[in-house]
DNA sequence: AAAACGGGGAC
DNA sequence: GTCCCAGTTTT
């Protein structure tokens, strides 16, 4: 089936446009797939700007895939902080690892193989596939589905996880075989600076292949369906100093929110019940001299923080919990934490 | 199919 | 405020 007219035509348009405007991007550098792999993990659900940075820092302290293989956890969080989605980095190094071990440091060259690689999703897969090793696989993200579903006029709901494999599927029928990467990164290209939400018709190389320009339906497009419940959250974190002048941090557990990243001792406030109390049950901490310090809003993808945070002095009698512990200014930098955590420890330290 | 999972930039 | 970003995993 032809899914579009002037199909060659089209592929050399988008083409020659994508190699004449591509942006500068250090992962367009290299071909090396280990580097290809980590900028596409980064820059899942990650603008590229944000990304570049810890992109640059992260090729720089782990080379080579033996060296994040051999990485510690507290190590790699720390390059991966204020980033998000932090399973994101332990994917990765277990998917490393896995290659490390498993392939013997060469990263598979076929769907089959690296789809099974933890972390590497059906994207990530044909965008290493495609950009590193040249093959035409389909790599369809939020801006090739924004592209295509104006350049066809596709109006199933995007939002439904069934109707990206109809994208993957045009994608397939439409790829560049000479030049898959190009192709693929070109479309992405477009939906990034062109193709945008609110597109930039005029400007754009393949407008006269587009059906939706033509009817003047772009701005329609693609339907999605959004449905976001925010929860809103209120919590209360205390900063504890002992009377050393070190701070107790507590390791949030291994699953879940900011899985395994440090923090100030964090109290959800459900109830009316007074934060000492909780802070007494929960954790076992008595607290004296208990100073507010900032409140302020912290917005994750489904949940909302409204936090308190205060500064207390702790008795000398009470035991803490295990999964806490006191730590000096300097190993407090040193530890992984959440950029909410983070904000209240710039506060301490502007206060000091 | 829906929810969980961060953070920031653009409007 | 809303949208959404070079998505994947878990439920």
């Amino acid at each position: 089936m032809q899914i579009l007219e002037h199909q060659d035509e089209f592929r050399e348009s988008l083409l020659s446009w994508y190699r004449r405007e591509k942006r500068d991007l250090p992962w367009r550098r290299t071909s090396n797939p280990y580097y290809i792999w980590i900028s596409e993990v980064m820059l899942q659900q990650t603008r590229v700007d944000t990304v570049i940075p810890y992109y640059e820092r992260f090729v720089e302290k782990f080379p080579t895939m033996s060296a994040l293989a051999e990485a510690e956890e507290e190590e790699l969080l720390k390059q991966w902080e204020g980033l998000g989605y932090y399973s994101r980095a332990r994917n990765l190094q277990a998917g490393v690892r896995e290659v490390v071990e498993n392939y013997g440091g060469s990263v598979p060259a076929n769907r089959k193989e690296i789809s099974a690689l933890k972390g590497v999703g059906p994207y990530t897969a044909g965008a290493v596939l495609s950009i590193a090793y040249g093959i035409p696989e389909h790599a369809v993200d939020g801006n090739v589905m924004r592209v295509l579903s104006r350049l066809l006029i596709i109006e199933e709901d995007i939002a439904i996880p069934r109707t990206k494999k109809i994208f993957e599927k045009v994608v397939m029928d439409l790829i560049d075989k000479e030049d898959p990467s190009s192709f693929n990164q070109g479309l992405m290209e477009l939906g990034a600076t062109i193709c945008t939400p609110k597109p930039r018709c005029l400007l754009c190389p393949v407008r006269d292949f587009c059906a939706a320009f033509l009817e003047g339906r772009q701005e329609e497009l693609p339907v999605k369906t959004k449905k976001t419940k925010m929860k809103i959250t209120p919590v209360a974190s205390v900063v504890i100093r002992n009377e050393q002048g070190q701070w107790l941090l507590r390791q949030r557990p291994a699953k879940g929110l900011l899985a395994n990243l440090w923090e100030f001792p964090m109290i959800e406030l459900t109830d009316d019940e007074p934060l000492h109390d909780k802070m007494r049950a929960q954790y076992g901490i008595e607290l004296h001299h208990c100073k507010a310090l900032i409140n302020f809003k912290h917005v994750f993808s489904h949940i909302t923080w409204e936090l308190q945070s205060y500064l207390a002095e702790l008795s000398s009698m009470t035991t803490i919990p295990d999964d806490a512990q006191f730590f000096t200014e300097e190993e407090v930098e040193a530890l992984p934490k959440p950029v909410p955590v983070i904000k209240i420890w710039n506060e301490i330290k502007g206060n000091a």
